[in-house]
Formats: structure tokens, C-alpha cells, sequence
DNA sequence: TACTTAGTGTAATCTCATCACATTATAGAG
DNA sequence: CTCTATAATGTGATGAGATTACACTAAGTA
């Protein structure tokens, strides 16, 4: 199992978080020969600045106090859009938010950790849990593609 | 394991579905002391007029069509609640939509069988995947309060 | 250089959801 | 039966999230 809830979930140096993310995303992205260019680049290192979902127009907000100027929304939801394609970045939907994925190099599933009471999410990546939830599907004649899973209650911290 | 795939997801007459919705609710809500209003069971019922998830716009227009005068979005959404509480339908959060629940009646976690092609939704609890998914979260030291799972695929008549 | 495609700026619009306040209906106490 | 407290509804306005359409600019390529 994969999971960033030692980070997510717990007392850490948060900048290595946002700076792994961002180097990872370079390279993905070179690799990939997709744009990561400087406003792409801007949402996704705001998005990184915790591990908190953030939404389209929070984010809004913060790239006008860093520009200057009106930004409107298509601006940001264009970059988001660039950011899921990718996989850099997941939306959680019961909060219309969006969050970094820790892991964009690996294909996965959707799995979301969300803490109630301080807000943060982690994810993971569970194999057997994929398995038994493909198996549950099978059971009744669906042929799944992908799935997304929250998980509300309290992190580690704040238990 | 129980489940609504057999008629969410085949032919079926789909009236008894929305009368034995009906009747459920009714008598859950007479034990209960809620006051399932005129209101609030045409709200019901017409979520219930199919297995897709329905809007709350989209529940606006049908109101006012059947009613024949204007309908205003509270006028819904306390309807919404209502049902929300008493555990009759549930949101289905990627599709801001809402479904009515095949088993009001048991105390259950959510998880949604979503078909790509023909929109339909089915519910299944799986105590076993809640097991699964509850040990999961535990391994990354989280108290799970409740979870969501949706999952998108193809139904049995689609595939 | 010219051309083609990808990315960005901008205004308007659309969908989903909530707030605040007035009014009406209902159940229970006396 | 009537009064009263509470629950439910009607109504307009507004907030929050997301998309469309169209003009313009930058980047990559023949």
C-alpha cells in the first residue's frame, strides 16, 4: 500500500512536500512532452501549498494576489484541467475541491482519506482494496472502469 | 451482500420499485414521527421515477410542471434534506444529483454502481468491503467515521 | 518566414445551492 | 376548542462552482 499519511496526517516539513511535488511534475511532464507552463505551474505549486482540498475560486483568489490583477475563471479551470489530464492533481467531489496526488507516476484508483477536523487529505493506493471492490462490483454483473473512494473521520493528529 | 442491481440494472416493471419506495418511506416515517409532507413525498416520487440520479433543477421543472405554478429552489432543497436525513435518497456527489436508497431501512455506508452508458444507478451494501476499506483506512491510523464509495462502469444490460 | 496548433484573456452565462425574512400549517397544552 | 410554540412553506436575492464563445497571443514546425 502506498500512502502519503505520514506527511498528509502528520506534523512534517511541508515545503519538501510542495518542492517534491513540483520537481516531480517537471519531469513527468518533460518525459511526457506535455506544457507544464508558468500559470499551469503556478496552480499546481498553490494547490501544493497544503494538504487541504482548495477550490476553483479560492485558488482564484490567491493567483490574483500574487498577479496583480483580475484573474478569471477559466484561467484557473484550463490549468486544472491540464493538472487532472495529468494526474497531478485529483477533485474531490464532495467538497468541489482539488487536491495534489503525491504519487502522479503511478496509475491508480482514487482513494481519499479526509480528515473533518482539520480538513487535510491524504490518499492511497491499495491494491487489495481495489480488488475487493472489483470483486463486490463483479458480483453484480458490472464491469467497473475506475472508482473513487472517500473516507471521512479523524486523522491521526487530531483523534 | 444487498442490493438493487436486479433492477437498476435489468428490465424490470420499474412501477413497483417507486411504489414500494413509497410505501417504505411512508411507514419508516410514520415509526420515525417525521412528517413526510405532500411536499416532500412528490419530491420522493419523482426522484424515484427512475434509477438515474435526478437534479435539483431538473426536480424544480417537474414540480412546476405538475403543480403549474412557479417553484423555487428552497422549496426543493428543504425537500431534499428532509429525505437526505431521513436516509430515503442519497447525493451522489460527482453528479451534484440525487437517487433514491433501495433499503432506508438498514443503516448502511454508500456505495453507488454508476453506468457510463445508460446513467443508471444501483446501491449495494457490502459488509465485507466495509470491513475491508475500514481496515485499510486503520492501517494509516485514521478513525473512519463513514465513507462513500462510487463506481463507474458499465451495468449489465450495457456491456 | 509563414503556417499551424496550443495556450491565454475576457465577458457573459449557466448550474447548483444557500440566506434572510415573511407567512402558514400543525401538534400538543391547557 | 383555543392558544401557543414549533415546524414547514413561499419568495426574492445572492453566493459558489463551472462552462461557453470568441478574440488574441505564443510556440513549434515546414
Amino acid at each position: 500500500m502506498i500512502s502519503n499519511t505520514r506527511a498528509a496526517h502528520r506534523d512534517h516539513n511541508h515545503e519538501r512536500c510542495q518542492t517534491a511535488a513540483l520537481t516531480l511534475a517537471r519531469g513527468l511532464c518533460r518525459e511526457r512532452r506535455a506544457r507544464l507552463t508558468p500559470s499551469r505551474e503556478t496552480v499546481l505549486r498553490l494547490i501544493w501549498n497544503s494538504h487541504c482540498p482548495i477550490g476553483a475560486y479560492a485558488l482564484i483568489e490567491q493567483l490574483e494576489a500574487e498577479a496583480g490583477h483580475r484573474v478569471l475563471p477559466p484561467t484557473v479551470y484550463r490549468a486544472l484541467d491540464f493538472l487532472l489530464t495529468q494526474g497531478l492533481i485529483h477533485r474531490i467531489p464532495s467538497r468541489n475541491a482539488f487536491i495534489g496526488c503525491p504519487f502522479p507516476e503511478v496509475p491508480h484508483q482514487n482513494l481519499f482519506l479526509l480528515c473533518k477536523r482539520c480538513g487535510s487529505v491524504a490518499e492511497c493506493c491499495a491494491g487489495s482494496l481495489d480488488q475487493a471492490i472489483a470483486k463486490t462490483a463483479a458480483r453484480t454483473g458490472f464491469a467497473i472502469s475506475h472508482h473513487l473512494l472517500e473516507i471521512e473521520g479523524l486523522c491521526h493528529q487530531c483523534q
